[in-house]
RNA sequence: GUGGGUAUAGCUCAGUCGGCAGAGCGUCUGGUUGUGGUCCAGAAGGUCGCGGGUUCAAUCCCCGUUACUCACCCCA
């Protein structure tokens, strides 16, 4: 469990913790900028008619109004009312065709920020929380590649954070609807609302729920159920799902994109990305690729990456602008790794050496020789006062700060490595500490936190 | 929004069948008079979530309320 917080669904980090979020996110950008995506950013509120247009996700929205507000001044079914973003998609949709003119295409970017959803908090849910977005949107069209491309920097970037492993699930909303169309099932987003919830109730229930709800007889639930039942970590789902005997068009077309991504995937990310013809995300702006990632062992916790291929989320006039794009849900993620401790900062402030105070006139002194350190990039600090020398090392210990520099009162110098003891002479103008000990790093636990229930 | 659980020191939690509020850890001080960690001794630290009721007396019993938490819905 991450650590309580005053407001919940609002975490906020201590320090230490805070490494670790700053490292994902570094590493996040970094992985996104080695593979071309721009940066942006979008403002934190939309108007109420922007963030709606697509679903009836209206309760998970979080208003914004001035405490002074007038009665009779924008009210919640005004369109023009203003409100937090619950996901990045959506505004930066309305971004594309807005700035489309000063874009080139295909445009590619990625996009860190909060959003906030008005659900309830739960363990890896939060009302306000960070996502990481990367999208490719075309104009016009956007070449099926991307799908397939856009799955392995994912996979890349989940790979590059100490988070144990993952599976990236994907599944292809046209085959499974030209499956359902095939069957003689016609509410396929019907369909595709029951199957997602094959997981969680089984699928004894979910036949159930296909045979009530949606009027599928025995077989066509069955069918249903059987197509759900297909992971392969290879293009051999093809065969399977044709061994099911379903024909149509849209089938063939997902078959095909599906095996796309699974072929590229399955050499250049074994293992890490799999076909799962269950996945069905919701029912939301997704056309065909779908993606949905899980912590192996923290299968519980959700999805902590997903997105998919969307055609016509950005329209202006006759102009659309399909893409396809996956977010990261970092602050699910950091929580996580926050409470397995699957990884740890090597120390819980930047600083690399504390300048001790051998009298309390000897501060100017001490800050030349933090400055000469400083200009070769090391992180240091001047303690306040001259205590003694006991409590001014305390004071590095309890911090992690590795190295304390004292000075004598001729002026010679000496550092000490608080964690062996270890002290020696030293020279401002030219010493520099391990490699290792210059910046805080962050290292995966020793033991992998493979902890399953 | 619906249903269950919890709320006492900085943290983790005891406790009183109603009678002055407890432990461990942490913090601070001293032993060790200006080189930490171990050890020993001592100290500080509390509106017992908030409001009301019953009672001579409430942290404890009753009612309400708020926050946290778990499950449902939904999602990163």
């Amino acid at each position: 469990m991450a650590r309580k917080a005053s407001l919940s669904g609002f975490p906020e980090w201590l320090p230490a913790e805070r490494l670790v979020e700053l490292h994902v996110l570094d590493t996040l950008r970094k992985t996104f900028e080695l593979h071309g995506f721009s940066n942006i950013e979008t403002r934190a509120v939309e108007t109420v008619g922007q963030l709606l247009r697509k679903g009836e996700i209206d309760k998970e929205v979080y208003g914004l109004s001035r405490l002074q507000a007038e009665e009779g001044e924008a009210g919640r079914q005004d369109p023009n009312a203003l409100a937090l973003h619950f996901d990045l998609t959506v505004p930066f949709a309305r971004y594309v065709v807005e700035n489309s003119g000063h874009l080139a295409f295909p445009f590619r970017r990625y996009q860190i920020q909060k959003v906030w959803r008005g659900e309830r908090p739960q363990d890896g849910r939060f009302r306000e929380f960070t996502q990481a977005d990367i999208d490719v949107v075309g104009d016009g069209e956007l070449p099926f590649r991307y799908d397939v491309e856009l799955a392995l920097v994912i996979a890349e970037a989940l790979s590059a954070l100490p988070i144990g492993e993952f599976r990236l699930r994907v599944n292809n909303r046209k085959l499974a609807e030209g499956f359902y169309l095939g069957l003689g099932l016609e509410d396929t987003a019907g369909v595709l609302r029951s199957i997602d919830k094959l997981e969680k109730i089984g699928p004894e229930k979910v036949a159930e729920l296909l045979r009530t709800e949606l009027g599928a007889t025995a077989g066509q639930a069955a069918a249903a159920l059987a197509l759900a039942g297909i992971r392969t970590t290879d293009t051999s789902f093809v065969e399977q799902v044709r061994a099911l005997g379903v024909e149509h068009p849209l089938l063939d077309q997902g078959l095909d994109e599906l095996a796309q991504v699974i072929g590229a995937a399955s050499t250049r990310a074994p293992g890490q990305v799999v076909a799962d013809l269950s996945i069905a995300r919701g029912l939301d702006y997704y056309t065909g690729t779908v993606y949905e990632t899980v912590l192996v062992g923290h299968e519980q916790l959700g999805s902590i990456c997903s997105g998919g291929r969307y055609e016509s989320l950005a329209s202006k006039g006759s102009r659309t602008f399909p893409g396809v794009g996956l977010s990261i849900g970092v602050t699910r993620l950091v929580s996580r790794m926050l409470a397995e401790e699957t990884a740890a900062a090597t120390r819980s402030v930047p600083t690399a050496v504390l300048v001790t105070l051998a009298h309390d006139d000897s501060w100017p002194e001490a800050q030349d020789i933090a400055a000469a350190l400083r200009a070769r990039g090391i992180a240091v600090e001047v303690a306040a006062k001259a205590e003694k020398f006991g409590k001014q090392i305390k004071y590095a210990d309890r911090r992690g700060i590795p190295f304390v520099w004292f000075t004598s009162a001729e002026g010679s110098h000496e550092v000490k490595d608080i964690r062996s003891g270890e002290q020696v002479p030293a020279d401002p103008a030219t010493w520099t500490p391990p490699a290792e000990d210059l910046h805080v790093r962050i290292l995966p636990a020793a033991s992998p936190a493979a902890v399953t229930a």
